[in-house]
DNA sequence: AGACTTTCTTGATGCGGATCAAGTCATTTT
DNA sequence: AAAATGACTTGATCCGCATCAAGAAAGTCT
C-alpha cells in the first residue's frame, strides 16, 4: 500500500528474482531487469488460513494470484449451494484467468491449509505486457496452457472409469510435487475425500473404495490424507490401459 | 498469397470491417483504424469441404481462426484412435487458442460442412497487439472466456444428467444462432449423433432415445439433423430443475 | 434402379458407480 | 474423560446409462 520502500526480511525473501517459484509462473523466460519490473507491481498479503476465500464468485476481479506456499481450492458455486471444484493449486501456479473476461470472478478460491500468494494487479500487469513483449508471450502461453489443461479435464470426466480418474488425479499430484522439488512418491493431500470426489466427478464413496482397492494391489499406502506411492509404472498403465479400452469413441 | 493487391468481389466482400461477424470475433471494441491494421494480417483461403481439416493435432501453429461459415468440430485424439469431441464451432468463433501454448496443435479441426475462415497469423498478431492495447486487451478477454466455457463443460461433464447435457446442448445451439440472427428454435445440426454423444460423455444410442424422449414430450421435433424446438422454457427448466436436484457436491 | 454402407433408432440386458445405511475413527467441545 | 461432531470406510441395494443386438432409414456407389 504505502510507496516507501522499506527494507525487510519480508521484501528481500518474497522478491521474484529469489523466488524458486520463478521457473513455474510468470518470471519464466522474463530477462532480470524484466523481472524487476513484474517485481514492481506485486503485492504480497497476509496468509490466508484454512478455509479462508481469496475470492468468491461474484467478486470484483481486479488481480491474478500465484500461490506460493500452501494450496488452493477453485470451484464454480452453482444456484442451489452445491459446487463443481475446478481444481487444486499448488505453489507456482498462477489462478484467477477465468476472471478476466468480464472483470468480476465467475469462481471462488479457498484456501485448503495456510497459504501465501502473490497478487498481480491485472491493470498493471496488462500495460507492462504493452511494453514488454516477452511477458505478454507468456501471458498468451499460460492463458494457452490453462485452456489446454481444462481440454484434459474434459476428457477425463467424459470418458474415463472411475479408476482411471483417481491414477490420474494421483500421477498429476506426484508430478507436480515432484516439479516442486518434493518426493513424487509420498506427500500429504489437503483436501477431504468429498473434495476429491466432487473435482473427478464421483461419489465420496466411490473414492473412499478405491484408495482401499488401490492399497489391496499394493499400488499405494494411504493413510488419511498421507499417500505413498508404491508403483507408479503401474498406476501410468491404469490411465493408459482402460482409455485404450474406452474405443467407445471412435466415429 | 501473391502480395499484388487485386481488386475482387472476394476481397470486398471479406473484409472486416464489413463482416458482419465483427461483433463476435476480434474486431469488437477496436476503433475503425484497428480494424483496419488487423485486417491487414488476415488471410482467407480457400474454403474447406466437409471432413476436411483445418489442423490436426501435432501440426504446427501458426494461425488462429475464426470461422466466417459453415461449422468446425475440434476433437482432441487420444493414443488408440479415439477422441474426445471438444467443441461445434459457429461463425464468428475462433479456434486453436489451446496451441499458443508450445506452437503446436494439441487438438484437431475438422469441417462439417463446407466452411470458410479467416486465418491470422498469430506472431503477426501478437506484434499488433503489443502496439494495440485495445487489440491486447480483447485477446486476453477472449482467452479468458475460452476458459470459463470449459469451466462450465467440467460442470456438465461432472454433475449433469444425460437429461440436462442434451437440453444444455441444444439450448446452446438455440442461443448461438440467436445471436446470429438465426431462428433459435428451428435449425440443422451438421454434426452426426455419435459426435453429439462424444461431446457430452453419452453414448450414441442415448442421445437417440433423448431426441425420441423429448418430441413424445412435446419439447421439440426432431427429423435427423433438422431440429425444432418447441417449447424452449421448458427445456431450460430441465437445465436448472435437475441441476438443483443435484446437490451431491455439498461439501 | 439395386447393392452396399453408414447413420439412426429401438429393444433387451448388464454393469459401474450412485445412493442409502450403518459403523469406525479422529478431532473438537465441554 | 466423556460426549459430540465431522471425515472416512464399508456393505447392501438400486438405477442410469453403456453395451449388445438387430432392424429401419437415408445416403452412396455402380
Amino acid at each position: 500500500m504505502t510507496s516507501r520502500k522499506v527494507i525487510s526480511f519480508e521484501n528481500i525473501k518474497v522478491a521474484c528474482k529469489n523466488c524458486s517459484l520463478a521457473t513455474l509462473c510468470l518470471p519464466m523466460g522474463l530477462t532480470p531487469d524484466d523481472v524487476e519490473r513484474l517485481d514492481g507491481i506485486i503485492k504480497r498479503g497476509r496468509p490466508y488460513h484454512r478455509g479462508d476465500h481469496l475470492y468468491r464468485g461474484g467478486d470484483k476481479f481486479h488481480s491474478l494470484r500465484v500461490i506460493t506456499s500452501g494450496s488452493v481450492k477453485t470451484y464454480s458455486p452453482n444456484e442451489d449451494g452445491g459446487e463443481q471444484v475446478l481444481g487444486f493449486h499448488l505453489p507456482g501456479e498462477l489462478i484467477g484467468l477465468d476472471a478476466i473476461q468480464d472483470d468480476n470472478h465467475t469462481c471462488s478460491a479457498i484456501a485448503l491449509e495456510t497459504t501465501a500468494v502473490c497478487e498481480i494487479p491485472f491493470s498493471q500487469l496488462e500495460s507492462l505486457s504493452c511494453i514488454m513483449p516477452s511477458l505478454q508471450h507468456q501471458m498468451y502461453r499460460l492463458l494457452s496452457r490453462e485452456i489446454g489443461q481444462e481440454t484434459e479435464m474434459l476428457t477425463l470426466l467424459g470418458k474415463k472409469s472411475a479408476e482411471e480418474r483417481l491414477a490420474t488425479f494421483l500421477l498429476s499430484f506426484s508430478e507436480r510435487f515432484k516439479q516442486r522439488g518434493f518426493s513424487a512418491s509420498d506427500f500429504f493431500l489437503s483436501m477431504s475425500r468429498h473434495e476429491i470426489g466432487n473435482y473427478l466427478g464421483l461419489a465420496v464413496e466411490t473414492v473412499s473404495r478405491l484408495f482401499t482397492r488401490f492399497q489391496d494391489e499394493n499400488l499405494l499406502h494411504v493413510e488419511r490424507k498421507h499417500v505413498q506411492l508404491l508403483n507408479i509404472p503401474r498406476l501410468y498403465d491404469i490411465v493408459q490401459a482402460d482409455s485404450a479400452k474406452s474405443s467407445q469413441s471412435r466415429i
